[in-house]
DNA sequence: GTTAGCACTCTCAGTGATTGAGTGCTAATT
DNA sequence: AATTAGCACTCAATCACTGAGAGTGCTAAC
């Protein structure tokens, strides 16, 4: 179903059906769209419309005898076609560069923390922030920091300027000599490459080095899966849950306690935003495209930042009726702003 | 309001009141405990013993002749001197150990998530962990990794295993034998300090060292703060909160809005964690007695676990009307398995 | 001091009755 | 041929009312 195969007039009454809709929460009947808007219809030639509207599977009616309301597929056309285009207001942009800009150098954490925040209370919505995916991450330098008797730290350089670092638990008997042997070696070798392929083939590529200690080697290739894949409360960060009971969508105990368990699961959610291909703009999915199980009645509207080569990704969710126009918009210039900040 | 005040009778009366309250979630009635528990009197006996227990403010009814619900001095003093000591069933501690031991050392952040995941399942209740405040902690090693060009690696090894690393942006002019120097100058000065005294005056241990590089110690000493207070993501971790959901209590949304609420803001909830002193036992506060904004109607029950001299709390979060003698044994319990996966 | 008995109170679940929003269809109008 | 006015019909939501049930407080008897 796309939006060539309606009618100038069925377009303009879906599109201020759901303007309306989005704005009430309310079923919307063809004589409130008769009075309300523009459209020098009388509410009969509108309801008509409406029936045609409803077969293609557009809207429908909560029950018999009450208004319309948006289906998914409504909610696509409109999203892909219908929707007016708005400028990010410049009062808010102004408030987004505020928030998100005026402290130096913090650590990602910290950013990613607070961009979510932003974004949840921007918005009245959820939230949702992912860490850069190092995956494709090339690897500048790796240092080997003894911090104790048995402890040393892999600290691992990646272009861009994101470090990342992991304990490593050793043999007493490691000395100096061999961990700074071990670690020329393992940068000769790895360096250029990307995360990627350290973790699926890195191993292969130190297997006949003389210099290189092989117990360490193994130590560190076991750990190299932490470095790469951190666990999901650093990688993904929610801000704004408290917001959805706000909606009236979600008035309902049942739908509200589905959505919060979906949240918490945060694996799923993961998933879906790296899902999503490499260096595609904004995203925007509705109702049950988003496949997480238990937010059926959501849509989430995703983009990514870049750090390099590397992205992340940034976005919101809350329930499918939401203002499309603005939350985009805000979206995307949320991911711009990141990615300033991050490559500056 | 102390147990010596009480006759044996009403004691009586008072613990198996709030053993089936805590059962059912019913207001109860005089005949229930009269059936139902072996006291050996009459519906009309305990009648008039609930009228004085109610002039005591240890229970109250909901409104005129409903049955009688605990107030939060009531399950005060259940918990402090009427509660039957239960110990820990074995095959709850063996699910305990299985799911929080068998995997080898891993990262803290990491345990911590698993933690508050492992406590939120068993209790049905919200799971709490709160990072080991390093406050305390005795810096043992102060190292400075060059990653790139206008970027420095603060490795910071504290006594017990712990690492705390952050970056710095320094001024591309800073040479080799710079870094080396201040480092051995920051060492030499500030091992065997407490991180507390380094935030507190740090800075002045160093004022006069002629070896150590005046721009790199600011920069450092800026940072300082970073390497004590995490940003509250990293420091408390939260899970199972849609256990609330389940929850009669919160069947009501603003109620439960509330608590969302609260939970979301964090940093109330770390200051209360915090704010407990130093080696204490395992505390309980109930009802207004947790003094976050919201969480009115919760009660807390957290412990701490330790690593060296370095602390850290876990706890779970609930409802007033949560199973006491269960939650603490599992918290405490807990707290010392942790304490020994962080030691060894 | 304890208990049986009874009058009284208050919630809760169910039942109509009523209201009002909104539709679909038909016939009249342009 | 498209649009509109008019009307009968449907259904959710609200309200007042009712009876049942749970539980109390009090009094009088044990």
């Amino acid at each position: 179903m796309s939006f060539e195969n309606l009618s100038e007039r069925e377009q303009k009454i879906l599109r201020v059906l759901i303007d309306h809709y989005i704005s009430t929460a309310e079923p919307v009947g063809s004589r409130v769209l008769a009075n309300r808007y523009p459209l020098q219809l009388s509410s009969a030639t509108i309801r008509n419309t409406m029936q045609d509207l409803e077969e293609m599977g557009l809207i429908k009616q909560p029950y018999t005898s009450a208004g319309r309301v948006p289906t998914d597929e409504g909610y696509r056309l409109y999203v892909d076609s219908l929707i007016n285009p708005q400028p990010l207001p410049e009062e808010i942009a102004r408030q987004l560069r505020e928030q998100l800009m005026n402290r130096q150098k913090r650590a990602v954490e910290d950013i990613l923390g607070q961009t979510a925040h932003v974004l949840a209370q921007l918005t009245s919505q959820i939230g949702v922030t992912l860490a850069p995916s190092v995956d494709r991450g090339v690897i500048s330098r790796i240092e080997l920091v003894p911090v104790s008797e048995r402890r040393l730290l892999v600290v691992l350089g990646i272009h861009a300027g994101i470090v990342r670092t992991v304990l490593l638990e050793v043999s007493a008997d490691v000395d100096r000599k061999t961990i700074e042997d071990t670690q020329m070696a393992l940068n000769e070798r790895l360096a250029g490459q990307t995360l990627g392929t350290l973790k699926t083939n890195g191993a292969d590529r130190l297997r006949d080095d003389q210099r290189a200690d092989a117990r360490l080697v193994k130590v560190f290739f076991d750990a190299a899966n932490d470095l790469v894949q951190r666990p999901p409360g650093e990688t993904l960060h929610i801000d704004g849950t408290a917001n959805l009971f706000t909606q009236p969508e979600f008035t309902n105990h049942d739908v509200l306690s589905g959505v919060m368990r979906a949240l918490e699961e945060r694996l799923p959610i993961i998933q879906m935003l790296q899902s999503r291909g490499v260096g595609e703009g904004l995203i925007v999915s509705i109702g049950r495209e988003v496949k997480i199980q238990g937010a059926e009645g959501c849509s989430m509207v995703a983009a990514n930042y870049r750090v390099g080569r590397i992205e992340g990704t940034v976005g919101i969710m809350g329930p499918t009726r939401m203002e499309y126009a603005k939350v985009v918009s805000i979206v995307d210039y949320v991911a711009k702003l990141l990615s300033e900040q991050m490559e500056g």
